[in-house]
DNA sequence: CGATATGTTGAGACCCGTCAATTAGGGTGG
DNA sequence: CCACCCTAATTGACGGGTCTCAACATATCG
């Protein structure tokens, strides 16, 4: 992958977390998920239409999902009234493990697309991490990558310019969905909005817009209406 | 508490997640920090000098510890060279439990005061998880909390402004320091450098400073030499 | 007292928000 | 198939928030 020497790498951010666990865990953490998903692939999957809401924002959660199919936005309001998106859900992301633990509502969740989503209730998946230690640690595993991302998230929010932030997501979601189909390398089609790319980060939707021209003079990436193709990651991932 | 109605209120953001759980959770959740607790007292009680470092950045921990007294600042390096604040650990504070169940090498971890911490084996930790479940559980809400945490900061630093951001960290602080030592209500001193508070947020110095001066003039704060007094706190909450 | 760190203030530039108008894509009903 | 409408994308002019660079004032420490 020929680049030239002086551009540098976001290599803390959006940098891929799971290093080999040398402490034997990662056994413990694949029967703990394996035993999980058993539990969830034993009840029938629920499907949502398009644009459908799948929890409305305050309500209390009583489920542990996983989405299966289709993508879901998450959204929750500030305190002056503005809507912010507080993260994109697809195929393997968890719904509702927060909630399982402390009670807390999270914002709402609302399919983006149609939906196929495994659940199990708040109940049995106590029941399971009680009766099984792999399940309570691959819950506290999953809850600390979580936290690893959110981390590196406030990085490129505090620390970043327009640039730096909607190439940083670009490249989250281009990982992510890699991750499950990985057909055609590239391109690949983030189904974002430039509006949606804004809520997401704090910006407007017509700075978005200047934004990711730059981005399409440069041949990174491809606009179309309704989402961006990404041509070259490599591009995005260096600065400048 | 009088308060002019027209102002509204970040009842979201730094709000106390803390719920009364009706699942009958707070319980075991009580037992799994004592029990971690107490590990934890039985070994003899780290003391750090002032500006020494707890933690290179980069290194692995291999302990999990709890700040007893005193505070210390936990930074990590941009892929362009800057470096940011990620944290003030403040007495109560857990350090190293990410790295526990995922190996993730975070920032540096540096002593601002004097410090005395107590730790515990990230082996050990294991074994008393293993051994108590509800000392697992305790380690995923505390790990749930922590994302709960991470997620208004987000809000914050993606869809605030400079005074907004200031005064979350600042009513973030409040909280903490005030929940351990609650003797004088107000004012309380917010030990924060004004190049800290930029680090922390993504704004320079001089910005801070003049945002600062907004709440000084109107008698919000008052700004010492290494630190801010916060005068009224409910004033830092509402908008405008 | 000197040295260093911190806080303050000003001028100018740049990034981004605001408001507005326009173009284009895609769905729906006739 | 076409007319219509709604959403998405684009672009321009302007203003405000924030950064940059700089100088200076002030506090703390050795």
């Amino acid at each position: 992958m020929p680049m030239p020497a002086e551009w540098q790498e976001y290599s803390y951010w959006n940098s891929d977390q799971s290093e080999p666990l040398e402490n034997g865990l990662s056994e413990h953490l694949r029967l703990g998920k394996l035993a999980l998903m058993a539990g969830m692939t034993a009840t029938t999957a629920r499907i949502f239409a398009a644009r459908s809401t799948i929890r409305k924002e305050g309500d209390l959660e009583t489920m542990v999902s996983e989405v299966v199919s289709g993508s879901a936005s998450c959204r929750c309001t500030l305190p002056d009234g503005r809507t912010m998106l507080a993260s994109i859900l697809l195929p393997g992301d968890m719904i509702g493990v927060s909630s399982l633990i402390d009670g807390s509502r999270s914002g709402s969740v609302e399919a983006r697309t149609q939906m196929s989503v495994r659940s199990l209730s708040h109940a049995e998946v106590l029941r399971l991490a009680a009766e099984k230690p792999d399940v309570a640690l691959w819950l506290l595993w999953h809850q600390t990558r979580e936290n690893n991302r959110s981390n590196e998230w406030m990085a490129v929010l505090s620390h970043g310019n327009a640039r730096e932030k909607i190439a940083f997501l670009l490249l989250d979601l281009y990982r992510r969905l890699q991750r499950e189909a990985h057909v055609g390398d590239v391109p690949v089609r983030v189904p974002l909005t430039q509006r949606e790319i804004g809520e997401r980060l704090g910006l407007t939707l017509p700075h978005v817009c200047r934004t990711v021209a730059l981005f399409r003079e440069r041949g990174i990436v491809e606009v179309f209406y309704g989402g961006i193709d990404i041509l070259s990651p490599h591009a995005l991932m260096a600065r400048t």
